[in-house]
DNA sequence: AAGATTCTCAACCGCACCAAG
DNA sequence: TCTTGGTGCGGTTGAGAATCT
């Protein structure tokens, strides 16, 4: 896809417009900036944002405050649509509004402004995967537990809060679900037919394309893949257009303890001979640099990285193929 | 009073998407 | 189908204002 040119760099000014740019703005209009200093974009956002005599010009009130906080807990950081809401004010002032004032208020009560949950929350996620468990037991599962959170993660829908009004041309694509029946799982796509996979194609996707989410997993899909997509299943079902789930599930939520579907026996031993090298060796470095047991303080934390990449560098030394398309292992 | 620091505003950048040729 | 130019938008940055020391 073609971009825009970039605003040359050279001879293009920063700063506040002066009366005299924007009256020559207005006699020359906005195309190409004619005989100012500025780059066709500015101008454009010039022409576009003033003057609006319908802008407020004071503070955000309150109730202003906590739509903002709603919405953007809502949708996440789409400041034009947040601003719809909020008559008189345009996404800049939204937004500058939000990384001046909003975010440090909320960091100040305790809350992530990203995630929009308390810090000690995230604070006690983060102590959970510091667990460090063996990777007999923590490498990427896929069993029973997977699919029941998978089905949560699928049913877990946002609504967006009470008289928002959204202008239909400004939806957000519902992303692409997943869900679960018996051992198929249905993919809903957001373009082409629906899919359904067994867990071993699942498996394999999702590990391929490191997928964090159901949209890299699409995307992997779309641009396939080790199987082709006439490998799958094609299904079809009723979209959900009045639900709009924004919540992404993280494959590392599956990271679960019970050991899962067996891969082909000689895979099996491969990954477990990796996994006792590398486990091993990070072990001793760890112990090493800290000088404790295997809790990984945040002492040790740069020295764990560490002896991760030089392990993954040893054992991709060790195994080159594995750096191979998966489907050219089997 | 003066320099340092912080805050605010909005210009700018880079990317994605779309339509026209 | 490809290229080009226009548009929209979120994130970043810099200039000036306000506040602090």
């Amino acid at each position: 896809m073609a971009r825009s040119p970039s605003c040359e760099k050279i001879n293009v000014k920063r700063g506040l417009w002066t009366t005299e740019e924007d009256t020559k703005k207005l006699a020359f209009g906005s195309k190409h900036g004619s005989g100012l200093k500025r780059c066709g974009r500015s101008c454009r956002i010039r022409w576009t944002n003033y003057p609006r005599p319908d802008l407020k010009d004071d503070n955000f009130t309150t109730q202003e405050e906590d739509l903002i906080i709603k919405l953007h807990a809502a949708i996440g950081s789409r400041w034009s649509i947040i601003a719809q809401q909020l008559p008189g004010r345009t996404d800049t002032d939204v937004k500058n509004y939000w990384n001046s004032k909003l975010k440090k208020k909320l960091s100040q009560l305790g809350i992530d402004p990203v995630t929009h949950k308390p810090f000690s929350k995230l604070i006690a996620d983060y102590g959970n995967i510091g667990g460090c468990q063996k990777p007999s037991t923590r490498i990427a599962s896929i069993n029973k537990d997977f699919k029941n959170a998978m089905m949560l993660k699928s049913e877990s829908h946002q609504t967006l809060p009470e008289g928002f009004i959204t202008n239909i041309n400004d939806q957000p694509k519902p992303p692409p679900k997943m869900e679960t029946t018996g051992n198929n799982f249905l993919f809903n796509r957001t373009h082409g037919d629906d899919l359904s996979m067994n867990l071993d194609q699942f498996q394999a996707i999702s590990m391929k394309s490191g997928a964090s989410n159901c949209i890299d997993f699409e995307n992997e899909i779309m641009s396939v893949s080790m199987f082709g997509e006439d490998c799958f299943s094609k299904t079809s079902s009723p979209s959900t257009p009045s639900t709009c789930s924004t919540t992404a599930f993280s494959w590392n939520d599956f990271l679960l303890e019970d050991a899962f579907t067996p891969l082909a026996n000689q895979e099996q031993d491969l990954v477990s001979q990796i996994e006792d090298l590398t486990w091993n060796k990070i072990e001793v470095k760890s112990l090493q640099a800290s000088g404790s047991d295997l809790q990984f303080s945040s002492a040790s934390d740069i020295s764990f990285m560490e002896a991760m990449l030089d392990q993954e560098n040893e054992m991709f030394l060790s195994f080159p193929h594995l750096m191979e398309e998966p489907s050219k292992l089997n």
